[in-house]
DNA sequence: AAGTGGTCTAGACCACCTT
DNA sequence: AGGTGGTCTAGACCACTTG
């Protein structure tokens, strides 16, 4: 007798989302209770409920108490990135990794960056412009603020040998982080410190970090012409 | 007595997280088994279970069997991204949305399209170029490419009325989705449809679907200047 | 008020990976 | 070979939200 090995969660979503791709279950639908589908299926109802947890992380289904789980009717595309050490992404691509502090100084903050913070009120912090290098050629510059209060270490690190893109990870952790995403045309001295055309078209990574409520870093990082970022597969 | 709540997973999750914070568990140690952790938690292992699942899809944590579960050395910064139907995007603003075919012809793809496809051969598909306005502004042009061997009812499609961005979502469900982001200069045809200066930064979203190893379609999405996308807050 | 998803438990077995 | 995470089950109770 060929019994068919017992169901796993992965079948269960694989089936689910094949019905909704196909139309079975189509967008604005409203899907059988977990437990119709755990009997249709013969499985438990918790694996059913795996599945469907999945599917709605995906972004493919929504699910309410009361209210049931409905297919999307107009379905987003959800894509996760990754935003790796700048040394770590220069080294994957199998290149040589370099470093140069640009500048360092303690300045108050402009309304752009305590806006980034969520901040009222302009704040002293420490401004570091640094470089970062793939195989000798600009990769990546960067524009950093770090709040001196909530990480008076900063100043004493020694930035031209240590990367602070390297020293906040590895050393402050934060529990909040907001990304953006955009793009710009180089000024006169981005395009100078990435050796490339001033007007260049730019991709820019907002990141600001956060420990609680306190401000931690916030990083305008403004790749050379040709980068090009992709989310993760799967 | 005050006998404390059951604890949740969530809770399990924030606890473990906030060792990770405190440097408790530093980066490269390796945690406590499951099991030890339900223990000293006084719950179920399961329950330890989802909390770690959680770690290691933010990206916090790895996990392997046997290996155990250890905290990443090099944190990555883990992002996610809804790319919403342009419409929805538009009306969520608050903006009326309005939408312009500009162009509709059988062509041969050019290598590019072939990359994005993973086609080693050229093949005849339905290129597309359309404007999206938000409150009569350039907002979106799209360039695309919808491959009429998987797609032939697109032929059908009067797009001068009807949205291919929209059709697509919501007839030619897919399975597989590539996307990418970078930043280029606006040349004279996009700066034109898009009513601003030639070499204007554009922020460039491609977009790549597939229904199993099937290509549907390929859009380059350049966003008019201002534009940024941020990422999902959770 | 009632229906539905969300979670917890305890135990069992499986599958992968390191040693 | 053995240790660890991954998953499944069955049942119970909880919490949200809609009618």
């Amino acid at each position: 007798m060929s019994e068919p090995t017992r169901l796993s969660w992965t079948d269960v979503r694989d089936q689910i989302r094949a019905r909704i791709l196909s139309r079975t279950y189509a967008p604005g639908d409203r899907l059988p209770r977990d437990e119709d589908i755990a009997q249709e299926f013969g499985c438990a109802r918790t694996t059913v409920h795996r599945a469907m947890q999945d599917l709605a992380q995906m972004g493919l289904v929504e699910r309410k108490r009361k209210g049931g789980t409905h297919v999307l009717s107009d379905p987003v595309t959800r894509a996760t990135f990754d935003i790796p050490i700048t040394r770590c992404e220069v080294e994957q691509r199998g290149a040589k990794y370099d470093y140069q502090l640009i500048s360092r100084a303690l300045e108050q903050t402009p309304t752009g960056v305590m806006a980034r913070f969520g901040l009222h009120t302009p704040r002293e912090m420490l401004r570091v412009k640094a470089l970062h290098l793939a195989d000798n050629r600009p990769y990546v510059f960067e524009d950093r603020w770090v709040d001196t209060q909530s990480t008076p270490e900063i100043l004493d690190v020694d930035l031209t040998r240590e990367n602070a893109n390297e020293w906040l990870v590895h050393n402050k952790p934060f529990s909040r982080v907001d990304v953006r995403f955009s793009a710009m045309n180089a000024t006169a001295d981005n395009a100078h410190h990435l050796d490339t055309p001033e007007g260049s078209a730019l991709f820019v990574i907002e990141r600001t970090t956060w420990i609680g409520s306190a401000p931690i870093t916030t990083v305008q990082s403004l790749a050379a012409p040709g980068y090009q970022l992709a989310a993760n597969t799967g």
